[in-house]
RNA sequence: GGAGCGUUGGUCAAGGGGUUAAGACACCUCCCUUUCACGGAGGAAUCACGGGUUCGAUUCCCGUACGCUCUACCA
């Protein structure tokens, strides 16, 4: 939102300067703590939209010194997945951000599980309908499917309820009856004929909507569970939720919350709203999902995610090689900055520099270079030592012996600047510890010729005698060698980087060969040698 | 269809009544580097359209187009 927008709403004769007012509206507005919450459902893995959600709440609440909440929506045991509450708290930890409330953190406001807090919903629902806000509907899913299939655009609303199965329409009597003979039903919000229901939306400014176009959204469903719509309502007020943001696409379900709010709670006291911009595919158009990395070839979710019942594995940010720091900076700038140039942030910084007015209304396409960009700094801007433990087993996977920690951290930093993810490392290091698997002899074999050979056989005699056994001495010899054959040393460094390296790539050629050794120098050259083959 | 929301280079974006309209990613050229990267210099490329308001609109207003989201006893 800018600051006009603000203004448009203030008073024209307050002559408090915007930034103010606004500070007042989102930072101060009722003297209470900050409180924020992240409601997922656990139906498997967490995508990026879901953790930016996340990471937009906590860096608020954090900015605020407000707490930050977790609350598990599972109010439909259809979609429930197992492992996926597990797997959000994982993700949660391995991004660094740690909930103050949570039902594994445990809170003054426990269950912090909607599925555990069943009867406290059914009792709002009550009040509900005894205010004549709400009412018993008995229609079954399959016969509003029927209607919705024989009506085009069937709504459940005002002037359908008058002719439907509910206690609207229904006598008094005929209600009881139904009531008693336990037949299944529903509860569902009456909504007012024509009213104007607005709101603050702290991204977007005022938002309005007219009742007679928003449906009878059930808030109550026939299995006692409660649906999304009071269930956030019921519980970011018994939490005592002083901000509440989530996607975009919660926008047109807004105004049932709105009156909800006012029913039961009193406006005053409700959350202050930031509805996130979407993030959308890098082609076409639309939200991203897990079939648009699937397809384009990137992940979509932060952390590996198995399917229990396909037993289907979906990668994950933190498996592809990225750096949570990287993850939740490319994440934290997708929709947001800080109105200045700088493109990398630490998670400190981000909640020193946060603000929910600086988060845009547009959605933004994901940019999956860019945010390879973003994990390069990353690594290149950490000490090796920041992520040595994490890199260590990806070589030790790949069979590769390690040395000593000082010297492979030496290592991780010389190479440090060629890698884009974690994984990288083991082919841009691995050569410092073990004789290349594969050696790239095709661009080596095109120009090779007796000359070259007999260099290279000249050159193990050379550096057999050689004592003292590092770079400037071997590159020495080498250079000298080359002279007195009359050949360009220039064409001998390709042949000879492959040879030590396997391929063309790696930092300067003789620091490699006096970092891993007389011997297993000479063996390389040996060995490539004898695959070679004069024209 | 309806409602709501949105629209600055290919992408992320700063900015906002008068500017040569920042910066980053990607792309191209060159330099550095006897490899690959890193780094450096440069280049190409943009305010969706139409009306207003105004001396002046990319910026404010109104339309239009386009896009997205929702339109479930899912969240």
């Amino acid at each position: 939102m800018r600051f006009k927008d603000i203004a448009i709403n203030s008073p024209p004769t307050t002559n408090i300067p915007t930034p103010l007012y606004l500070r007042l509206m989102t930072e101060t507005a009722s003297n209470k703590k900050v409180r924020v919450r992240f409601a997922p459902s656990p139906t498997g893995g967490l995508h990026l939209g879901g953790v930016r959600t996340v990471l937009f709440n906590y860096l608020f609440a954090k900015h605020h010194g407000g707490d930050f909440i977790v609350r598990i929506e599972d109010t439909d045991q259809t979609r429930f997945v197992e492992g996926a509450e597990a797997y959000i708290f994982n993700t949660l930890e391995w991004c660094g951000l740690v909930p103050d409330e949570s039902p594994l953190h445990g809170g003054p406001f426990a269950p912090y599980r909607q599925s555990e807090r069943k009867p406290i919903y059914r009792q709002y629902a009550q009040q509900l309908i005894d205010a004549g806000k709400a009412y018993y509907a008995f229609d079954t899913s399959e016969e509003l499917e029927a209607k919705r299939k024989e009506i085009p655009n069937f709504q459940y609303n005002q002037t359908t309820r008058t002719v439907l199965k509910n206690s609207l329409a229904l006598s008094k009597e005929a209600v009881a009856e139904l009531l008693a003979a336990n037949t299944p039903y529903v509860v569902r919000i009456c909504m007012p004929e024509n009213e104007d229901l607005g709101f603050t939306d702290l991204i977007r400014g005022e938002v309005h909507f007219n009742t007679s176009q928003v449906d009878d959204k059930v808030l109550l469903k026939a299995d006692g569970m409660p649906t999304y719509h009071l269930a956030v309502v019921v519980d970011d007020y018994l939490m005592q939720i002083t901000h509440a943001f989530r996607g975009e696409e919660w926008l047109p379900s807004a105004p049932v919350h709105v009156l909800l709010w006012q029913y039961l709670f009193g406006l005053d006291q409700m959350p202050q709203w930031a509805h996130l911009p979407l993030i959308l595919k890098p082609d076409g158009n639309g939200k991203l999902s897990k079939r648009d990395g699937d397809r384009l070839g990137f992940p979509t979710f932060a952390m590996d995610w198995t399917d229990p019942k396909t037993n289907e594995t979906t990668i994950g940010f933190k498996e592809r090689g990225f750096l949570p720091q990287a993850f939740i900076n490319l994440l934290a700038v997708l929709g947001w900055n800080d109105g200045t140039d700088q493109e990398l942030f630490t998670l400190q910084e981000l909640i020193e520099k946060f603000s929910i007015e600086r988060v845009h209304k547009g959605g933004a396409k994901f940019d999956y270079e860019k945010a390879k960009w973003y994990n390069q700094e990353w690594i290149k801007t950490l000490p090796a030592t920041a992520y040595s433990h994490i890199v260590a087993p990806l070589f030790e996977a790949k069979g590769i012996a390690l040395p000593d920690n000082d010297q492979f951290v030496a290592v991780l930093d010389t190479v440090k600047e060629r890698c884009v993810f974690l994984n990288d490392f083991v082919l841009q290091a691995g050569f410092y510890f073990q004789t290349p698997a594969v050696v790239d002899l095709a661009a080596i074999q095109p120009k090779w010729d007796v000359k070259k050979q007999q260099f290279f056989v000249d050159l193990i005699a050379q550096y057999q005698l050689q004592t003292e056994w590092n770079s400037q001495v071997l590159e020495q010899v080498f250079k000298e060698l080359a002279t007195s054959q009359q050949i360009k040393a220039g064409e001998l460094m390709l042949p000879f980087r492959i040879m030590l390296v396997g391929g063309k790539f790696g930092p300067a050629v003789f620091d490699i060969a006096a970092f891993i050794g007389q011997a297993e120098t000479l063996h390389r050259i040996q060995q490539v040698i004898a695959q070679l083959t004069i024209a």
